[in-house]
DNA sequence: GGAATAACCTGGATGC
DNA sequence: TGCATCCAGGTTATTC
């Protein structure tokens, strides 16, 4: 599932391919792929057509393509904005190339060093979204997100918070966060107005990392339990960053097609009834909300029963 | 206003 | 073999 590392492998796949590259034509296979865009597939192929198109960006599990103004040098107004949702996909095809299988848009451009290609938006289980949006200030005069240096972001990504691996993420005011709030810390971990890019697979490996029980309240952890779950965090998506990513199946490609290799390396997440890596005990999987979680009963202690770091620190 | 839950969706896996 | 059911989960609207 395409969580902070999928969408990273994937903007910087298509970074030097779409960057200064001009939308020739824009085609939409089915509209439940601009759920994001109430104008409309004919509206959404209209405005991209003849657009030139600046570096993607990338919030947390958000993907935009500025597209650059009309006037050189002039800062863009609006992006194409694109959540790849449960099973999304940007692929780079050849220009011509048949069409792939749940293709939803495509792209056809043209790059003045690459020649024409095609940008393909796939997506099986149609969760992931493309829209034309316009683009606003950041509260923090900080740059939107990594892959730009504007201070920009898309308006249905502003309520987004910065991801753990945004050099703006404060991780002061992460901290602040959790100790007003009584939900259990992994449901915490997956709100994306709280911190943004991490879903169940890396709330699961973070939380197995740090040794924290998924259900203890985020206002019951320490100082410095936070910081050791934030360094966690960071280490878990940097690490399968640079495995490119976790593909359980065909669900997450890179843009060319290739799957990632962290399915290999993780810990906690899939590994129900298997040896904890830690202590050899079995993983145990339970029923979170409408998914599930995956954690040690050994080394992540339930909140009652838990060690000096997770007692109330007030 | 904050927190919890349901709904959206498709295809692979599983059971009968 | 074929059909029915379950399961996966990110976001958001709805409900409490």
């Amino acid at each position: 599932m395409p969580e902070l590392p999928e969408v990273e492998v994937v903007r910087a796949g298509l970074a030097p391919a779409v960057t200064d590259a001009v939308i020739e034509a824009a085609t939409v296979s089915d509209d439940r792929a601009l759920t994001r865009h109430p104008p409309g597939a004919a509206d959404f192929e209209r405005r991209l057509v003849g657009r030139r198109m600046a570096g993607p960006a990338r919030r947390g599990k958000f993907l935009w393509i500025p597209l650059a103004a009309a006037d050189p040098g002039a800062t863009p107004t609006e992006a194409v904005v694109a959540h790849l949702g449960m099973s999304g996909q940007m692929l780079l095809r050849p220009s011509g190339a048949p069409p792939e299988r749940h293709e939803r848009v495509r792209l056809d451009i043209r790059h003045p060093d690459h020649g024409d290609l095609a940008v393909v938006f796939a997506d099986q289980r149609t969760f992931g979204s493309l829209a034309i949006d316009p683009l606003q200030g950041t509260p923090d005069g900080l740059a939107g997100g990594l892959g730009t240096h504007d201070a920009l972001v898309p308006a249905q990504v502003a309520h987004i918070a910065r991801d753990p691996l945004d050099p703006g993420f404060d991780r002061r005011a992460f901290r602040a966060t959790l100790a007003r709030k009584a939900s259990a810390i992994k449901r915490v971990l997956l709100d994306q107005t709280v911190v943004s890019g991490i879903g169940n697979i890396y709330a699961d490996e973070s939380l197995w990392a740090a040794r924290i029980h998924p259900d203890t309240p985020a206002d019951e952890l320490s100082t410095r339990a936070v910081h050791r779950l934030v360094a966690e965090v960071q280490a878990v998506l940097e690490k399968a960053l640079a495995e490119g990513g976790t593909s359980f199946d065909a669900q997450y490609v890179n843009v060319n097609g290739q799957a990632g290799y962290f399915a290999h390396s993780l810990t906690a997440y899939g590994r129900t009834g298997q040896p904890c890596p830690r202590c050899g005990r079995p993983i145990v999987k339970v029923s979170f909300t409408n998914r599930s979680s995956h954690f040690c009963p050994h080394c992540q202690r339930p909140p009652r029963m838990s060690g000096p770091e997770s007692i109330r620190p007030r």
